[in-house]
DNA sequence: AGGTGTGAACATGTTCACAGCG
DNA sequence: CGCTGTGAACATGTTCACACCT
């Protein structure tokens, strides 16, 4: 057990009254949030779990148990109601409160995260930006002026950033995730390509690109393999589908 | 059984020597494979499962079983020969091959990702930029000159593209995917939030910034509530509201 | 009828613990 | 002795199938 964990556990405390929440069905329920969202505005105002799920791309089965997880807001027969599932959908998420993201290393994908619309439009305003490079302080990217990485801890701190966002280079992501953490940042989404070395009680989510083109190369790969042109032997477990 | 899937399958063929590999392991090999990769260039020549796990922060047991798929590569009592490794999950992950990106959106993040070392630096050339906006077609970015998406087919079969990766908004997606597959490619990172329909030749990964962001807030939400001062009282397993 | 909510079956993934090799 | 490789136990996640409500 050499790195936190968190089950799908949860306590019942005030403002946070949902029951235990699988890790998957988290990140689920965020897509059901965009869809289900993006049905309001097209005049949708109930959905079936077959529709719902179809949209997002999941089994009506999977989508009505991580549903299920919220309450039981649904009607028989009919559906959900797209407004409250909304409504109860973004509470478990915690995005009734308050948001504020930090872009720290104002590359060429710090540069595009700062400017980047679906940050905003979902809830996080980007408040802060920082850099190393002298060159690159005070100059506004997306309206925003460049503070000096020094300055992490105190203006993080200011603002009350709640999530930063590091697009360093590797070599400097564990200092920078350091001082994000100095300032009081407990949720990390680190763009770096390297293992971050945190306390238990901050949360840490790797999006490592080259990770993911290799991912569907492999794919491929297996799919140019399998596809032999010989009839499958049924007995072995293999390439199905 | 509505969207394609694949269980940890693999059919032995020449080129394709390994046995079955489970989802999961996949992602964490390509870890691995980084993490070795810095560690040949530090002049490290064997390595422990713990210390290997270690640095790609994962239980040594998982590391151990990841890698026995590859075949036993392993020295017991020594560790694993990191050049041999190197070299057999490079194989697996089908990196031998000849890959060539093209990247649809020339926004704020294609721009981005059209200059990111990331990508050539692992082993993924930029070949192709395409947008809609005339004003950018021939334009150079990252000194490749745009292209214009209707071109989308021809070129990506004349340049031999094997991975597309789409950064447009989320209408224009599914339009250019289905011209990226007809221009051959079966490979896709979709950064668009939506759920691309594909047919199950095709391999689609998806990435969503702003869902990564949620979970976050999800899990800062949930670390609030848990706070609490009070031991928990274990029996109730019960559910809010 | 029509569609939700969920126990139970199934599938996948992770970790333990130790045999066995170098 | 030390560390790999792996069966078996455990944990998590997914899907089925149907009771039950509207």
């Amino acid at each position: 057990m050499t790195v936190h964990e968190h089950g799908g556990c949860s306590t019942r405390v005030d403002d946070f009254p949902y029951r235990a929440v699988p890790e998957a069905a988290v990140g689920r329920l965020a897509v059901y949030l965009r869809v289900l969202t993006s049905m309001i505005e097209h005049g949708v105002s109930t959905m079936s779990s077959e529709e719902l799920a179809g949209a997002a791309g999941v089994n009506s089965a999977t989508l009505r148990k991580d549903l299920s997880y919220l309450g039981s807001y649904g009607t028989r027969g009919v559906g959900y109601d797209t407004a409250r599932l909304v409504e109860h959908i973004e509470r478990l998420l915690g995005l009734t409160r308050h948001h504020s993201v930090a872009v720290v290393g104002i590359g060429n994908l710090g540069h595009a995260l700062a400017n980047y619309r679906g940050f905003p439009d979902r809830g996080f305003p980007v408040t802060a930006l920082f850099d190393l490079d002298e060159d690159l302080i005070g100059v506004p990217v997306g309206g925003l002026p460049v503070d000096h990485v020094d300055s992490i801890p105190a203006v993080c701190k200011e603002r009350e950033v709640t999530i930063g966002v590091i697009c360093t280079p590797s070599t400097a992501a564990q200092w920078v995730c350091d001082l994000l953490v100095a300032g009081g940042v407990r949720c990390i989404l680190n763009f770096a390509p390297v293992v971050l070395q945190v306390s238990e009680d901050v949360e840490v989510r790797r999006v490592d690109l080259a990770v993911e083109l290799q991912i569907l190369s492999f794919y491929q790969a297996r799919r140019c393999a399998g596809a032999a042109p010989v009839a499958q032997p049924v007995d072995s477990i293999a390439v199905g589908r």
